[in-house]
DNA sequence: GCAAAAGTGTTGGGCATACACCCATGA
DNA sequence: TCATGGGTGTATGCCCAACACTTTTGC
């Protein structure tokens, strides 16, 4: 039985929130089969190298393919099925784009929540990456969907114990509308709107701000914002 | 830059609980060092094999290194630190038992929580495997205390979702007390007798017995057992 | 009878749920 | 004036936390 020499990937589950619906950061792997060219998508991953630690690997992986860097990852489950890599269209891409001959890839699966803003967005264009809808995906490449699958389970029960997490989804000015909302898609029920902006006042890390929506066709929302370093001291 | 052609392994945290302490299996490991043996402790723990998932690597692992068969473990965490296999004694160790000259080894945690009883322990010395309480642990190999510290961190969480979890630890008929001890020991903070025993009251698949302990110097305490049945009903 | 652990009830506060109407704004 | 979403209060039940004494048993 031969011990296994294997090939250790990270990927990276960067999840993002638009205000109505969850998004997921893919990229454009390109694949040639049999003479034809096609496109698909898959998360940002990569094999690691030697002299990096695992979370270095991610942090390397995301900013190599989405030019995105300083962006805070937990790993959260390793996938390492033997029948991982056994697509051959999988086979095909990594022995192409990797230059690798690869029984079998262990991935190192890491997720993170983030803003989707400008800023960020300003060069994913170069990268060919883009915020794909959570229901609007379609195959991805490998076990791509399981992994997102499981970072979705991953960051219900993470939220319970990190609610500031939530918050990471959110831009820095927010309304009662769109964090329900988060709530919502998360927890996958619907919330009572009563009930909600009494959560929400009980939170005391969650400021009302005197600055209201502009230009709406009907009653302008309050904005709100997190506030970490009350967050940080009712932790402690 | 290189890329990492890594080896990977497997390690089992299988934590038991002996009525009073927390307690977790680790095998014995010979050193030999600048001519010297020495002994120390380490989790079961080794190399995967090429054409075997993850879990079935746990689950042989566990097997060879201590004869356990049946073990439903979980898989909680990678550990990848670069550092994790640069201790001499360490690389020393591989070489020998291994036959293998390692930059780094990516390991794989898995999970258990078991009960401690006759049947499991019948063969544990023929592999030079023990139970040690979780206080007493002294420096393990590699990473080994970081691992097991991070275990119980998930262990935490792990029976919120899954209280059931709690029940493999305890024997078949167990005592009000033993329960609760156990409680306290995971949570970290004690608990009120007769809060605790309303809890108990509530919790439907926890049946009272109409048998008691024996033989004690006080007053004999009731047994309990799981019912797995009711408790499956209720989570559906 | 005493040491040691088992077992038992009540109260108050906090938190979640259920539920319906008026307000502000732009088109 | 209408369509759209914003924002508010009350009543109920459940669960949790706090708290002290009596019972059983072996020695």
């Amino acid at each position: 039985m031969a011990l296994a020499n294997n090939h250790i990937s990270v990927d990276c589950v960067i999840i993002g929130f638009d205000g109505e619906q969850l998004n997921v950061l893919l990229i454009e792997r390109v694949c040639e089969e049999k003479g034809e060219w096609t496109h698909d998508m898959k998360l940002p991953g990569s094999l690691i190298y030697q002299d990096e630690d695992l979370d270095e690997a991610a942090a390397r992986v995301l900013q190599e393919l989405t030019g995105l860097k300083n962006v805070n990852m937990v790993q959260f489950k390793a996938f390492g099925s033997k029948d991982r890599t056994k697509n051959p269209k999988d086979v095909h891409w990594l022995e192409r784009a990797m230059e690798l001959k690869v029984d079998r890839i262990v991935t190192i699966a890491y997720l993170s929540m983030v803003k989707i803003d400008r800023k960020l967005n300003s060069h994913l264009a170069d990268y060919k990456a883009s915020w794909v809808p959570l229901k609007q995906i379609r195959t991805l490449a490998f076990d791509h969907n399981l992994i997102i699958k499981e970072a979705l389970m991953y960051i219900r029960q993470y939220v319970e114990f990190n609610p500031a997490a939530l918050f990471e989804l959110l831009p820095r000015k927010f309304t009662a509308l769109q964090l329900r909302v988060l709530f919502e898609l998360i927890y996958e029920k619907e919330l009572d709107v009563r009930n909600f902006h009494k959560k929400i006042a009980m939170m005391e890390y969650v400021v009302a701000l005197e600055e209201r929506q502009q230009g709406v066709s009907h009653r302008a929302a309050r904005y709100y914002r997190f506030d970490k370093k009350i967050y940080n001291k009712l932790r402690h």
